[in-house]
DNA sequence: CGGATGGTTCGGTGGCCGCCGAACCGTTCG
DNA sequence: CGAACGGTTCGGCGGCCACCGAACCATCCG
């Protein structure tokens, strides 16, 4: 066949090829959750072989989507940077059938909407993490550009949490296609958050939710009833 | 086969297939720079067949990747939306070999080196860009968040130009891999600078270089020999 | 009108690649 | 040691799709 194309930079497609099938696209969303998953794992998530889940992985790793630490007889794999993560946010976003955005919620069930939590690469995201960023705005604990304000910095103290970081940054939501906080503040608020137990995971994946202790210390922030 | 994933969201994969083919990636590469193109032109500049280019375009329009007008016996394709832009930036700089970063220059070829501009998705990039983006940062007319500073704002009215947008966000250049002025001020001041007549085209590419009267005007600012 | 030009549609062909199962390797554990 | 288990390699199969050329449609122009 042999086409040279006109001295094309450095090509998108290969990047792209990699995350193009189905399988793979389904591992890199598991993997969005930060956390650290095996081929079998990946494998079943996908209901595909072993050996198929295998060659995958290959793939994502020539590509540089994925890293992978071996340790004993296992083989733990990862998104190979905040970068990758990026990247995804985007191509999901607009993969997204646009799905049309809640506008505001009777302050009645916005307790049970809080239920619905997950993290999103290191930080919070889904309805928890969206209303957070809300929350954190509406009381002036969080500016315009995504930083840490006065205010916020002596909530976060007045409350015992650690924030490190100052600086944030919007990350499109999946599925409420809202922006919410990410970024340095956003993974230390998330952190910070799992240190003081007001959040905790569901099982193994991606789920969070508010514990009561969580809840009793937002009241306020987030206006539950 | 019959595969069906775990209620797997809005899969990317259909978008990220949409790319992973190089000839459509070489197409989506050229029409970053925000003007429209007709089949035949990127026919010829994949080095495929028109009926094949016909084929990659159906794709991408599919995908919402491209939008097309037609007018007359042409049809023209463009980008679908900013957000488009966006994620090819970041796929390309994923994509990208890391290149070495060119770290300071001997004021007596900047000269020369300025000639080498061009558009991306409406702002200028390349060296162009990219040290028009550090003049403006070394003489505080630009401050940390990409926004235009009091002084930058009085550097504008000074020359005439009319910025009427002053938030500007970050954008990775392809080639240099350092980031350069986007968003709205970004495609605000092209398009200023275009409207003075300091840059203009060359020839029906991206490709964007310094007139005379520009490099007067700028003289001062980019400090040119 | 009739030729030229741009774009699209339609078979047909070849290669790539996702998939599997079987065999194999390495680690862990009884 | 031997069984169990996670992971990988390999051969083979089947479907998808990028590609082309030829025929066709529409618009523009002499």
């Amino acid at each position: 066949m042999e086409r040279t194309f006109p001295e094309a930079a450095p090509s998108i497609a290969p990047v792209a090829a990699a995350l193009a099938d189905p399988s793979r696209a389904v591992m890199c969303t598991a993997l969005m959750d930060g956390r650290a998953w095996t081929p079998g794992e990946l494998a079943t998530l996908c209901g595909i072989a072993r050996s198929t889940a295998t060659e995958h992985l290959h793939r994502l790793a020539e590509a540089g989507i994925t890293v992978d630490v071996r340790q004993g007889k296992h083989r733990y794999v990862t998104l190979a940077g905040d970068q990758i993560a990026e990247l995804l946010e985007r191509l999901a976003a607009v993969s997204g059938h646009t799905l049309p955005t809640a506008p505001s919620l009777s302050a009645s069930d916005r307790t049970r909407r809080f239920r619905e939590g997950r993290t999103c690469y290191k930080h919070l995201a889904g309805r928890l993490g969206l209303h957070l960023t809300d929350a954190l705005r509406s009381h002036g604990h969080l500016d315009e550009d995504w930083r840490l304000t006065g205010a916020g910095t002596a909530w976060a103290a007045r409350h015992r949490l650690d924030l490190s970081e100052h600086r944030g940054k919007p990350c499109l939501d999946t599925t409420e296609r809202r922006p919410h906080l990410a970024g340095p503040l956003g993974v230390s608020l998330c952190a910070a958050l799992f240190a003081q137990r007001w959040i905790s995971r569901i099982g193994d994946g991606r789920a969070v939710r508010l514990t009561p202790d969580g809840r009793g210390n937002l009241r306020d922030l987030l206006q539950l009833a």
